[in-house]
DNA sequence: AGGCTATGTTGACACTGTCAAGATAAAACG
DNA sequence: CGTTTTATCTTGACAGTGTCAACATAGCCT
């Protein structure tokens, strides 16, 4: 029953409020993504949405985590590309990375913003999705060490942390606009690329 | 007047706000910070604060600039130390920065979060303090390619940008526990700066 | 048919930031 | 000194917010 419009029950009301969501917060942002703004959106009363998640954080978690699983398969994508050469596919990924960043301000701030991880407030079902996310890019960095582009004598973990660690900055100075423009995206992921590849063209 | 207590006019309530929002966002995080609650612990009504402040955002940024103006003050003493060799400092350097995010969680999360950043929310007074420090980071940069330790093909400002959002990256991975968490602090420290001075022991 | 469960509703509560209008004290000015 | 201006603080009010409790409805299973 999906497109059942003014029945008592709205059929879907889960996918409803979560696609709602999503649109509204690349357009307003996650600080004005209300629960009763979106129940209204979806013609249901104020406390609907708490029969289909826990809580408001529930909710952004569930959006974050179609997030996650988006950028993982895009990841794989660049990855995978085998008619590229390392080099290119791992500037590509940096590109594509910041580019991702960028593009989707409000929907990065939410998914690696301290609002649905702080305090332990992940739920289950979104650490199942962004686990396996994180745990490519050691993946990544693994290949990328065999492949010569990065030290090998560094712990896979930790350089991994390291290097996402700098497009995670770099990401996130960008979409706060602090100290950094978009005007500058092209050559800051260059720089970033050369200076983890210590190959100074 | 900076002893009145019970008096209709408090005396030095902006101070005392400051002071106590300072205590209150150590303890409680940035979410918990009321104006209300705020108001309360310095005994004075409600909309007092607004005589002393424009917003809400207004005193997050004059906490924040404290919070500026002090990390400016330290990062000069490590760099200026001049007993140490330049590797040395810059090692220094990332572990006081990491360890500086570390343990003053809340007051980095408002520093470089986007609560005060966001949408020009800044104030102009927040960023006479805030560009400074930014620019303090460039600085040191060119020394530090000067010095041999960073590219010297790189722009100092673009290679700024993302030295420094390495260190905001891993920061901000290790507050919002993503991924990484603080038992391996040192590690990731000595690994990002081994990565940069492209000096592998 | 009857009951269980999922889903939706209204009412209520305790918060929040912020504005408007009035009260009070201190400072400035004649 | 008195008066007026200005800075500061107060109460009242409003529109929001997330969330709980209690109740209503509809669909499904036996």
């Amino acid at each position: 029953m999906a497109n059942a419009v003014q029945s008592y029950h709205h059929g879907d009301l889960r996918s409803a409020l979560i696609e709602a969501a999503t649109a509204r917060l690349s357009e307003h942002g996650v600080d004005s993504l209300s629960l009763r703004k979106l129940a209204e959106d979806a013609g249901v009363s104020r406390t609907a949405p708490y029969h289909h998640f826990k809580d408001k954080s529930a909710l952004l978690s569930a959006i974050a985590a179609k997030g996650f699983s988006d950028w993982h398969t895009a990841a794989k994508r660049i990855f995978d590309q085998e008619n590229k050469t390392p080099q290119v596919r791992f500037r590509e990924f940096v590109h594509e990375y910041i580019g991702y960043a960028a593009d989707n301000p409000e929907m990065y701030e939410l998914m690696f913003g301290r609002t649905i991880w702080q305090n332990q407030a992940a739920t289950s079902d979104l650490k199942e999705v962004a686990f396996p996310c994180f745990q490519f890019q050691v993946t990544m960095t693994r290949y990328w060490q065999e492949k010569g582009l990065l030290p090998n004598n560094q712990d896979a973990l930790r350089l991994a942390q390291v290097t996402w660690g700098t497009l995670h900055g770099i990401a996130r100075l960008l979409i706060d606009g602090i100290y950094a423009d978009s005007s500058h995206i092209k050559e800051m992921c260059d720089c970033a690329a050369d200076l983890f590849m210590q190959k100074q063209p």
